[in-house]
DNA sequence: GAGTGGTCTAGACCACCAT
DNA sequence: TGGTGGTCTAGACCACTCA
């Protein structure tokens, strides 16, 4: 049994401390999820016991955790407590921001629904086989949603996924990435890519922001 | 002269106040960033005046704050000030995030760069002026690049924008966004869309994350 | 050197969840 | 009821910017 110091590998302060301590520690337990010493859904220890094992204050134990609650590493419930999301399924955690819509819009008191607009089964066109790196006569299902909040269209969804990792169009519901979630581990060892999405929103209704961040793999 | 209190519409906590303070706050804040009663470039008073008039303690001015500066609605500089970034500008706002692929490339010490594909004016399609509120024989710039980085393709980004707001495709060389920006005060307005991007990134570099929010249109 | 944001602390109270 | 995360405080030191 170690203790959780060493699962994370950390050390404390040395002369080479140029970083803050509440970003050393997010990158402490960061990489600790990605190695897999720390395992999806295990809890951590209370922020308050954190702190005294860190030596640091509980403010600064939130300041490092809040940034990989954010990005989808952690999930913290009040009155439960911390545990770890996910490992580094970078597919899954990405799309999984995308499956928001209904939420969203449940939140600010809309009801959301779900138009099907196309669901079917083709073959990839060459372009989708050379940049999903399938074969050219790879079978794609196709699926195009409009979406709604109180019956007003919102937004248009095209995806396009390889039937290795989804069989059937008419699996999907209303989120297709619970769907994919399904073949999670068979795609994500190689992460290779799987499936396009393309997105209409309407411009007077939506923010859309994208962000990108370089995967930075940590061989140790 | 109004007072700041005053600018962003703050009352002390009512009975009424489910909502954190902090929370609060904020919302105040972009209130009063999108009706344009604090204007871009404005700068705020220091974090411990604002605490002092808004009767809080200055994390809580902080934590008010940085969901602001995280959406780019305010601009920290340390030993400088806080400043106003942009107006109810989210298209451009909005695309600014993707122009980071260079600043992303270079922060990791990778040598971004660009190989063009295609410029060209074309007519829209039927199905783009119909999404983009266009009359069937606008006329479009069509963009696509190879983006790169150490030379190692990394993404392939597709722009479609209307020649209202983008003359010739050869005005744009690293950022699409730097040249639509000429135009702003022109396409904001009215909030119409104006530009679709369509992008490929490789799945084995990169994280893709995306997030919609719903735009909160505040009449007060 | 005065003012700014960036970090950090030790303590407090609350709402919530579990048992 | 005891532990959890969520919020908030008053104060401190630092690195930085700017005049």
């Amino acid at each position: 049994m170690s203790t959780l110091r060493e699962r994370i590998g950390w050390q404390d302060a040395g002369p080479n401390s140029a970083m803050p301590i509440y970003l050393r520690l997010r990158e402490a337990f960061k990489s600790a999820i990605q190695r897999g010493d720390l395992q999806p859904c295990d809890a951590l220890p209370g922020e308050r016991d954190l702190a005294v094992s860190f030596n640091v204050s509980r403010v600064t134990i939130r300041k490092a955790l809040s940034g990989l609650v954010e990005s989808g590493l952690l999930n913290q419930r009040q009155g439960s407590g911390t545990y770890v999301c996910a490992g580094p399924n970078r597919v899954e955690q990405a799309l999984s921001r995308l499956t928001s819509f209904s939420d969203d819009m449940r939140l600010r008191g809309l009801e959301p629904s779900v138009v099907w607009l196309k669901r079917e089964i083709s073959h990839a066109t060459p372009r989708q086989a050379m940049r999903l790196s399938l074969s050219p006569n790879e079978t794609m299902c196709r699926l195009k949603r409009l979406r709604l909040a109180n019956g007003t269209p919102m937004a248009i969804e095209t995806a396009v996924v390889s039937t290795r990792h989804l069989s059937d169009p008419y699996l999907v519901e209303n989120s297709l990435y619970a769907v994919l979630e399904i073949d999670r581990l068979s795609f994500l060892d190689n992460g290779a890519p799987i499936e396009f999405t393309h997105s209409w929103y309407r411009g007077d209704a939506y923010d859309f922001v994208a962000e990108l961040t370089l995967r930075t793999t940590t061989n140790d």
